[in-house]
DNA sequence: CCAAAAGTGTTCCGTCTACACCCATGG
DNA sequence: CCATGGGTGTAGACGGAACACTTTTGG
């Protein structure tokens, strides 16, 4: 039986984690300087090594908290990286995540504490080898799910108005959506729900609440933006 | 820098193939019986490990042209399965990729020789440690691409009827589809060609032959059916 | 001559899109 | 009182879904 896996290399196997966040109506990601060799000083994702007894997705999440304190974020596998030379040191094959987070949830003093800070997506430096292709599968995956899964949730505090909502989906399709249609079709979303409560803080005239009601999604998980 | 990867043990790395064929307007997929421990005698996809000189998509290629003795065919990574104790030997995490071929190409001295066979996919057999959910996870990913891209063609022959054509995509989505509304899309694709060509194999009154038009769909890389 | 598969249009209905004005309030 | 963002409805275009009969020919 040992002789079966005998002959073939072993690889060193890492996770490395596209962070999205949502603020003045942009995506965001959280991007670091690296601080170690190979590639010290360049601009990279957070990402960590899969141990010995942890699955890969338990690594994601584990390094997922580490980065950020937050536990049962919204995290998705993107896709693995596997080319031979992708990082100049050892054979390292990288399994991409995808997580989304709501800033304000974020600790900023983890920041300067890990090195990384929120770039905005449009204005994204090169990276490290290639994390570049990474945020690239990620961002495409996020197209392509937002109008079939309730992704966009997650990106915002539990209590959002329909146009922090409706920016949510601008910044990540790229494009301009009509106000009235937007909201059309949101009330024909029974699991989004408007809240009496009131956000002032944005509008003069204040904006109703509402709220992604998880427990209605789960009864009946189906959605269409 | 050595010191970086220190205190993180490797892992194997294999890739597994979910090969998708098309016959008798049945999908059906390559499965074999382990011949080696740990597993033997279990139906399992057909896979192999990823050597230290070759990316993990160069792995997937090469195993997949030892399975079929083709090369060039359409494969896409599906997911990457990292749990602990997937393999019971030793740790081993494996990237499943799944590929579409014609039926009508595979050599079937090559069943015996690597002892796979043909199996409808929906009297697919329990299958070794986790490669039931990667057949789920291509499938899942088949049917939400079939719409979007042009996938369908690399289960058929390059002549092909519409007739056929309808079959794959009913036998994918798993539901039937009105044969004037399906044909009336066709039409308006352009790069899907008549040719003057009659197959007159499956009817008595003949088919018109069709085919996939690669340049005209490369010129204008949009599909939506 | 008949069984078996190929081929062909129209109508209806629901969905998406475009579009402009009034409201409430803090400063 | 006015600037700022919140909130609302309708008409027309478009695309998808339903639906049945004629054609050809091998056996």
């Amino acid at each position: 039986m040992t002789e079966f896996y005998s002959g073939v290399q072993k690889a060193f196997v890492s996770v490395d984690i596209i962070v999205f966040g949502f603020e003045d109506s942009k995506l965001k990601l959280l991007l670091g300087k690296r601080r170690m060799d190979p590639g010290r000083g360049e601009w990279s994702l957070y990402g960590g090594f899969v141990g010995a007894e942890e699955s890969v997705d338990e690594a994601a999440h584990r390094v997922l908290f580490e980065l950020t304190g937050l536990r049962d974020l919204y995290m998705k596998q993107v896709h693995t990286f596997g080319a031979v030379d992708r990082d100049p040191g050892e054979r390292v094959i990288s399994v991409a995540y995808c997580a989304l987070i709501n800033v304000k949830d974020y600790d900023h003093r983890l920041l300067e504490e890990h090195g990384v800070q929120w770039v905005e997506l449009d204005k994204m430096p090169q990276l490290y080898s290639d994390h570049s292709d990474m945020v690239k599968r990620a961002i495409t995956l996020l197209r392509r799910r937002i109008n079939t899964e309730p992704l966009s949730f997650n990106l915002l505090p539990d209590l959002f108005t329909l146009t922090q909502l409706q920016h949510v989906y601008e910044a990540v399709l790229g494009e301009e959506i009509d106000k009235r249609n937007f909201r059309k079709r949101i009330k024909s979303i029974d699991f989004i729900e408007k809240t009496e409560l009131i956000d002032k803080l944005t509008s003069k005239r204040g904006a109703a609440l509402y709220r992604f009601n998880k427990r209605m999604y789960a009864e009946d998980p189906s959605f269409k933006l």
